[in-house]
DNA sequence: ACGCGGTCGTACCGACCGGTATGATAAACA
DNA sequence: TGTTTATCATACCGGTCGGTACGACCGCGT
């Protein structure tokens, strides 16, 4: 069931962990929002890390499989999903997304030097969107919309760190034209990639 | 004098703040390296708060202005001294610096949401970056090194976000391959910006 | 009717943190 | 020399945190 206390607790979780990051993440305050207590919690989860790294799996994975991975996976044409998908993420940008930026990146960042299970999980999750990104390129190329001389692996490990460093800027500057005016520059990177006209 | 108290404080500060991000910096710990105590601590800053937007103004920043801003100022070939810069930045890359990235996009990424202060003086500093960056493109193009009808302030912030992004995927993969690979699709980035030949 | 395992609430512990109050010391100045 | 002021040490406080112990409840099989 999806209304148990579980997933109750996990996206709780979630939010906290989004709002505050993980270390700073109160566990009495993910309780309060539940409206649940620490039995619960306790029994669901033996301790808060394992916690944070079901927030990992189950939350933040699953929520890039279904808006990111999966539609550019199943498109026919990935290069025009991959900026149709940029796009719908411009358009429905709220300021929750502006203040707090990205949570793969916000765990990547406070987590990896410090845990190397979480830096194991989150770097899975960072490898599996590269080659969603490098396998797009790839079909990009056998539709003559990318060049054949791109290095699809690596040109993807640019582009997701770009990605993450717009995300990045602007969650400081707090506003979306500065995440506009960010992203329009990787749009216009791949376009670049595209075979001379 | 250099070799006060307070400076030393600043010093372990910054490492602390390095390692375990500002929140989770603990001034005992910061004591301990130094060999001070409180007394010395809250006599040179009022609070906690007051030490980390010193280590920004005074650690942070002054290291970015005398490695980065300052060369790049004063080169009288800005695109090929930003090219070496990146350069050097490799071959002196030390598993420190892989392990914990850029202290810049550290603190902006942890303290940003939090706290409006620490968000306008990371952001002075970022804005800083950007203008030297952006000035460098535009004599860059003056010099026929830069390609006319390129946007330098806009390419300059998505430099930045891509050389931030790629700290952060390095810090994850934890390999300086990793960043290698990722930075140098940064500086294909901007070779591509040169004048077609 | 009874026991039992799964589920969750309540009360509480020990550890650690940032911060404060106060005292000791030494330099600076009269 | 006497006094003030800057500098730093020591001891301690209030509060919050993650985690534990234990009890109550409830469905389910027998």
């Amino acid at each position: 069931m999806t209304h148990g206390t579980r997933p109750k607790l996990l996206e709780a979780a979630f939010r906290e962990v989004y709002e505050r990051g993980f270390q700073a993440a109160s566990l009495t305050e993910i309780l309060r929002d539940t409206g649940l207590t620490k039995g619960a919690l306790y029994h669901h989860f033996s301790c808060k890390r394992a916690l944070g790294l079901a927030v990992v799996e189950e939350v933040v994975r699953e929520r890039l499989e279904s808006t990111i991975f999966r539609p550019l996976e199943e498109a026919e044409r990935p290069i025009a999903a991959l900026l149709k998908i940029w796009g719908d993420k411009l358009r429905l940008l709220d300021d929750d997304a502006i203040e707090h930026g990205c949570p793969l990146n916000n765990l990547i960042q406070e987590m990896s030097p410090i845990d190397p299970e979480f830096r194991t999980r989150l770097g899975a999750i960072l490898t599996r969107w590269q080659e969603v990104l490098a396998q797009a390129l790839r079909t990009g190329q056998v539709q003559q919309e990318i060049r054949a001389d791109v290095n699809c692996d690596t040109t993807a490990l640019f582009i997701l760190a770009a990605w993450e460093g717009c995300w990045g800027i602007a969650k400081n500057q707090q506003s979306a034209p500065a995440f506009r005016q960010c992203l329009a520059q990787l749009q216009a990177y791949v376009e670049s990639l595209r075979p001379r006209s």
